[in-house]
DNA sequence: GCGATAAAACCGACCGGTTGGTATGTAAAG
DNA sequence: CTTTACATACCAACCGGTCGGTTTTATCGC
């Protein structure tokens, strides 16, 4: 089980130190083991160990064992924001289309095999909130990130389309959020990811009630087989 | 921060063994413990501390943490269906009132004070899921029933009120249930129990959506005003 | 270009404390 | 007088974190 220290060293002979690629490789070890066994149960020994780094080294990087837990929600949280923003780039195309490809986009990422579906932010979320403050607020903070860019996005869509609907878009993004950090949850107990998509396609159904009959389309359209081939998070 | 060891020595002076009693001591201080903290960062020596018991006490009646893990999760899946045994029990009333019913004792279940509203079962979930099969089992197992009981309420009410609906109740009941389970984790991470709230009276009128208009006032009248006053988990 | 030098990057042994779990003893219950 | 319920003392393993030392790399006078 012990990885090879010898990642950095390989084919190139580049024999160098690379303080920025060591801190990559320990924050990458640790978001893979928070996906896989949760922040609590993994020790920065086996961080070290997944990272193929000493801990010495890894205590130059992260003054505690909570720094590299608020990294790895940073680096996740940005990793989700680069993958949803494929969705809603393009000033051009209609918002509600945007919507529709947000929704290929997370039902894309439940299609990884080998790799079930879950969330850094949530797990973080659950065992830290009530414990550790300070973790609280950065999984908080991506949290908002989320139900912020998908309230905009409804709201946009809203704007164009049925200005007068009283309908508020916040409040529906946020149930988005419950509904997709419940599902995972769900879904990696019942060891079945497609019950994700069958939320997601309920959820995106629900959404497209809140719009006017003609428009609807645009938001079922998207299917997630000719999605944007989500990418899996450690290579 | 340490519990009085005395807490059945008081005042009766029963001075007597009850192992039923130390059991569900320690099941009790585990539940708490895990509600307040996780289960991975629980020690057994918190939850002999809360208990009042010795650790050779603690060994006596459990084989092990796990042990007292999968018995913390089957009291909650215990506690959970007799609090919402009180909707759906009345063979005589309308299923679509009890699912009102039984929105109102979740959402009564929001409103303890100096109390989250957080769940064992979504809790051991997260945490357990990937790195230990059989607290998976137990999890999946209360996750299972919930949906069951609630997939079946549905099903009924859909065979009074529109039995040539294409509808699936027990995938309607999976949603509501990561709907819920994402509302207290999201909640949680916020400090925020409205937001439940939000996202329930938002569940509920999408379900309401499935029915037919003219019955669909029997699941959205009942509030969570005059509803049945939920207990909390240990008193 | 070149050494000199200091700072940054990294190593691995080590520390006190805590962990889940055990061995043994004792007292109450039946 | 045996069985069950509990207490006490203890253990090896592991935890997060420290520390002194070594190697690499950036900087700078020359």
């Amino acid at each position: 089980m012990k990885s090879n220290r010898k990642a950095n060293t390989k084919a190139t002979r580049t024999r160098s130190r690379n303080p920025e690629a060591t801190r990559a490789a320990l924050v990458g070890a640790a978001v893979e083991l928070i996906l896989r066994q949760g922040f609590a149960a993994t020790s920065v020994g086996q961080i070290c160990d997944e990272a193929g780094v000493t801990k010495g080294s890894f205590f130059h990087h992260f003054d505690s064992k909570d720094a590299i837990g608020r990294a790895a929600i940073e680096w996740w949280g940005d990793f989700g924001t680069n993958l949803y923003a494929e969705a809603w780039k393009d000033a051009e195309r209609d918002p509600l289309e945007k919507i529709g490809r947000l929704f290929a986009i997370m039902e894309g990422f439940t299609e990884h095999e080998n790799r079930v579906c879950t969330c850094v932010v949530g797990i973080m979320s659950q065992e830290t909130a009530q414990s550790n403050d300070e973790l609280r607020q950065f999984a908080c903070r991506e949290l908002e990130r989320w139900s912020e860019n998908v309230g905009a996005l409804i709201a946009s869509a809203k704007e164009r389309h049925c200005p007068e609907a009283t309908f508020d878009p916040v409040a529906l993004a946020w149930h988005l959020n419950a509904l997709w950090q419940g599902s995972m949850l769900i879904a990696k107990t019942l060891q079945d990811p497609s019950l994700i998509r069958r939320n997601l396609s309920l959820g995106r159904e629900w959404l497209a009630g809140f719009f006017p009959d003609d428009v609807r389309s645009r938001l079922l359209s998207s299917s997630n087989l000719n999605s944007i081939q989500t990418p899996s998070p450690n290579p």
